[in-house]
DNA sequence: TGCCGGCCTTGACCCAGATCAAACGCGCGA
DNA sequence: TCGCGCGTTTGATCTGGGTCAAGGCCGGCA
């Protein structure tokens, strides 16, 4: 089935639901004006490929309600996911032609999209633009380099953990909530994504979630919702240290 | 021993080695000498610490010679390196006050330091400094998630010969050789922070460099000179689709 | 000139997580 | 209502890289 194009009824930036966190966040009304007229909305279910790594890239945009993922792949198939992207953040990079990494909606998706020379050149005239998408770079920076440790040197135990704080912490500051105390969240990811994000395969991943539950970690409701009683119990496994600030 | 900050004579832009490549690569030269004034050189021996994770950071700045790594310390000691920084490349984060990471000189190193309110307040005004920051911070992103792959998917083996050829290049590239035949370099790295880097033990390092010693995939001049005879050789090794393309 | 301390290498053994294999369960279409 | 297929769980076994331990190499300093 082809990405729904139609489907997605076009909306007013005002009230956009990540309005105040996406590229456009520091918009003012005009600029935000020219970002709406080189924008269109694209839906995807859960498993359609958004681009394919080497495809030319003919937009830029915003995750506005799913995940997607980003992953790169090794010739004899080895994959290991190198983005995972929530509502507000950005996929592609201004100025590259085309895409390095395959992006996914890893559940159903809804991109907002900028055509890409439009909004390189529009970048180019808005310092508001340009000055947000830094930060968030930086930010995603941050998240790349927490995931290195993840990856080099935490257990696969410590790893579900990690990676189950950082999906119920987005989750939360995605309904602005608090991150702690009692938590419940939809696992957007299958088990094998989240082995491909972690480096393991999904026995392991399998195995150390039902360990999680049998030790009352996490509660599930079917095989994707998850409770987590304690959050700081949750940090305690991800061996992270403690003191969990909530992001903005 | 304290940082050196006599001994470091203070340069003109003009003939910085890095003027072309670094933050301040779009400078003009009004621009220039208005960075010129906040800025101070300091170097470091190897083995000395920067600034440790959780300090303040007075400044940022960029790597003019030398290396120096970034590192994250789990509480049981658990080591893992998130950045290897080389000449023209950029420490510090603007708008953060504290250092989340430590910053080691893994050689002896020189940097090139801005005070970091004056910095702010100048990129603010200088869209040509924020843009390379962007284009920098982009570049230092995709380097992170090729490493991911590194640290999630790769065999020992694969992993020494990735690291090897990332160093390999950026050597070529310092000294504007191409990154093809035969190449050689001296290693910055101690097999310890190679470990660091690569989410393995040092004693696993040093066999697998040996390994590759044995098969003719590299030569060793002391533990630490070391000649590739043939780069795309390692490329193979490394697991990398073989067409190596040269950075700018 | 010889000793000390980093750094590195090598060997023996072990274990966390990979691999191989089987079966479960649930949603969906016929 | 059945059965098919995908995502998942669970079990048995294997192995790459970790762990523990013992030297080796080399440069600096007494």
């Amino acid at each position: 089935m082809l990405p729904d194009t139609l489907n997605a009824p076009p909306r007013d930036c005002g009230d956009c639901p990540i309005r105040h966190r996406a590229v456009c966040a520091r918009c003012e009304p005009g600029e935000l004006m020219q970002l709406d007229k080189i924008k269109y909305y694209r839906s995807y279910e859960a498993g359609q490929t958004v681009i394919w790594a080497g495809d030319p890239m003919e937009f830029v945009g915003s995750v506005v309600k799913g995940v997607a993922t980003l992953t790169q792949v090794l010739e004899d198939g080895r994959t290991q996911m190198v983005g995972l992207l929530f509502p507000s953040d950005f996929v592609g990079r201004p100025g590259r032609e085309h895409a390095i990494y395959n992006v996914t909606a890893a559940s159903e998706l809804v991109m907002c999209c900028f055509r890409r020379g439009p909004f390189e050149a529009l970048m180019n005239s808005t310092p508001h633009i340009s000055h947000r998408l830094l930060e968030m770079t930086l930010d995603e920076l941050d998240a790349a380099r927490e995931w290195m440790l993840v990856l080099g040197r935490k257990t696969a135990r410590e790893k579900i953990a990690s990676l189950l704080a950082i999906i119920a912490r987005r989750d939360a500051s995605l309904h602005l909530r608090r991150a702690d105390g009692p938590m419940a969240f939809d696992l957007p990811l299958t088990r094998e994504a989240m082995a491909d994000y972690l480096g393991l395969t999904l026995e392991t991943v399998s195995r150390q979630v039902s360990a999680l539950k049998k030790d009352c970690v996490i509660v599930l409701q079917g095989k994707r919702h998850i409770t987590v009683p304690d959050f700081n119990r949750l940090l305690d496994e991800a061996g992270d240290d403690s003191d969990g600030g909530l992001p903005a």
